[in-house]
DNA sequence: CATATAAAAGATAAAAATGTCTTTTAATAT
DNA sequence: ATATTAAAAGACATTTTTATCTTTTATATG
């Protein structure tokens, strides 16, 4: 369904937003062990969300990972397809060029609204949004 | 969403479901071109299937690859399981082990009944059912 | 300023998925 | 029987994804 990548960028994404803040930063290697995900892989992945303002992150000593209140608004599409890239998900089931809603595959319409469903829930929901849900109760970890 | 080898199998069953039947068989090279896909690739997919009984063939000369009735009546997700694992698209958004719909991931409200139901359409849907959509003018080919 | 710290960037390695080629086996037709 | 045909099986090559390791750059602290 999604990529590793994909998978473990939310869960650090994720993580940051559960345990850091401005003020409280976290290490690549500290993040590793909680959303098990190898310490390289998770910081390489946080710098690529990093170039692309899903992530902050500062240099040197006390410095680290972190998401302000603005990060927490990043929908969580936007890391999928920056991992996955958007054809992934929103391509055609059998991914074939000339398939839409006049001219539908013969799987179209069998996934139906139902995927169309699912993206715009991935579009319209915020990490901020997943963190509420959690606090309330809703959802739960560890990741 | 699936593999490549998932669609390209899908592809290939559906061809062969529109094109051939027990006296009318194609060859693994005579099906690329139609559904676009490597020769030797599609060859091997289709043995893999032929192993599991969701198609037919016959060695030697006038041999090739078909589908008797029986073939056709396979659900879509035998073909989708078989070369990606019930793991890929069963499994939980962030492949939590101990994810349930008791003890929810943050993910697992937002693709909610969404996924359940696709999969659902994959199991109950059969192979004829989509060529009879295609009969009926309601999906199109080519592949 | 010098030093230590931690992310950024880059290079390399391992594993998995995709794709191709060759040999073997089974069926047909002459 | 023999030759031909086409799938089955196996070996091999390429590409992509996943994972690790090393070097560089930026920042804070003494």
């Amino acid at each position: 369904m999604l990529s590793k990548s994909a998978k473990y960028a939310l869960k650090g994404v994720l993580y940051l937003a559960m345990n850091t803040n401005e003020q409280k930063r976290v290490m690549a290697k500290d993040i590793s062990g909680p959303i098990n995900v190898p310490p390289s892989y998770i910081a390489k992945l946080l710098q690529q969300l990093g170039r692309h303002g899903v992530v902050s992150s500062i240099k040197g000593p006390h410095g680290g990972f972190f998401l302000t209140e603005e990060n927490k608004k990043t929908p969580l599409i936007k890391i999928i397809d920056l991992l996955d890239g958007e054809y992934r998900l929103k391509s055609c089931m059998l991914s074939l060029k000339d398939c839409n809603e006049l001219n539908p595959c013969p799987l179209h319409r069998l996934v139906g609204n139902v995927k169309s469903d699912f993206i715009r829930s991935l579009e319209q929901t915020t990490i901020a949004e997943l963190v509420q849900d959690i606090k309330d109760g809703k959802s739960f970890l560890p990741l």
